[in-house]
DNA sequence: GTGTGCATGTAAGGAGTTACATGATTGC
DNA sequence: GCAATCATGTAACTCCTTACATGCACAC
């Protein structure tokens, strides 16, 4: 039987599984990789790889990069097991969709028509940002990984990309329908 | 200047222009209408409506319905300014994409293959049945609404079985691409 | 010498879930 | 009589974010 890990604790072993972290090099690996589904604060970090210490699944790794201060850390055989566990674990996986500007479009029959338009608008270029910084900060890096052995790190950079992409397209098919004097809604 | 409206009373105004509600009523509306891109439990709503009452902005409605102890709720004009300021607010809004079975992919490299299909094949078919919730719990009310004059309500409802949809459809796909020992991924 | 990046942490607060406790009404 | 649904609320807990505090190293 397993101890229960916490939601952070997921993702610091599995950063760690990748080699040996710090806390810093922990938030930087998530920024750049899973930040679009699983993000992480130092807030949490930090305190969680104590608490991983303390219960023996992570362990401080002789410091051989000359910088002072660096508190590495590497997975102990206990981290290993624990964290493969979790990965083949069959329980319902905690799945959190939330997002207000879908909740405005919702009540958006409170608001005149120009005022939807131009939320729609708003969404859509926001969403076009997020997409091109996937783009540009998640997704060379997932390249690298991929070709250093790790394919499925590229696979998820993808869907993050191309969900993106797609939420921006369904904003732009909104805004044609709600344009369009023709569109008689099919209910 | 508007006072700031916290998450839950978002979707709490938003609720009540549509009618007088109890908590409980809007706990159902949440459940059948914006649950899959915000929710709200009872331990939520029912403090915040005794806040928004105590600063004015929602108050108690006179009870028409026979039923003892029914409080139903009522927008108040200041109510109304404030969900209408809060609905064309120009400030980011709130998005939060949270996705354990997409980390578990993202470590999936240190799975064995077969591990990995497993898990692919069952997230698929968990959102499949979260597609199929949609379509008989959500849809038909959101039908209902946009015959009532809230054609809104109803494209809420068709993005969140769509994208449902895509993304189970991503699950085939990237079950395809594993399995297909042709498959050299494009970097 | 100064700003940027590396590095470690703490404290306070906000948001949300779950479990619990209670009781009325309605249909079978 | 009993189960399901309607109905209101509280308490404890978890999780996460933000802001703060501190200090080293290195390049320009």
């Amino acid at each position: 039987m397993q101890p229960h890990l916490t939601p952070t604790a997921r993702v610091v072993l599995g950063m760690l599984a990748h080699g040996r972290r710090t806390g810093y090099d922990i938030k930087r690996a998530v920024e750049t990789s899973t930040r679009f589904f699983w993000g992480a604060s130092f807030g949490q970090i930090y305190p969680e790889l104590e608490r991983l210490r303390s219960s023996g699944l992570v362990e401080l790794a002789a410091d051989d990069e000359g910088a002072v201060s660096r508190r590495a850390h590497r997975l102990t055989p206990a981290g290993q097991l624990a964290l493969h566990c979790w990965l083949v674990d069959d329980v319902e996986p905690h799945f959190q969709y939330r997002d207000e500007a879908m909740l405005r479009l919702f009540f958006g029959d409170l608001m005149t028509p120009d005022e939807v338009i131009t939320h729609v608008r708003r969404t859509r270029a926001l969403l076009e940002a997020d997409a091109e910084r996937v783009r540009t900060e998640i997704l060379p890096r997932a390249r690298e990984g991929s070709r250093a052995g790790r394919p499925l790190t590229l696979e998820t950079a993808r869907f993050g990309l191309e969900l993106t992409e797609w939420m921006a397209a369904w904003y732009a098919g909104l805004e044609r329908r709600l344009l369009d004097p023709e569109s008689e809604l099919p209910y």
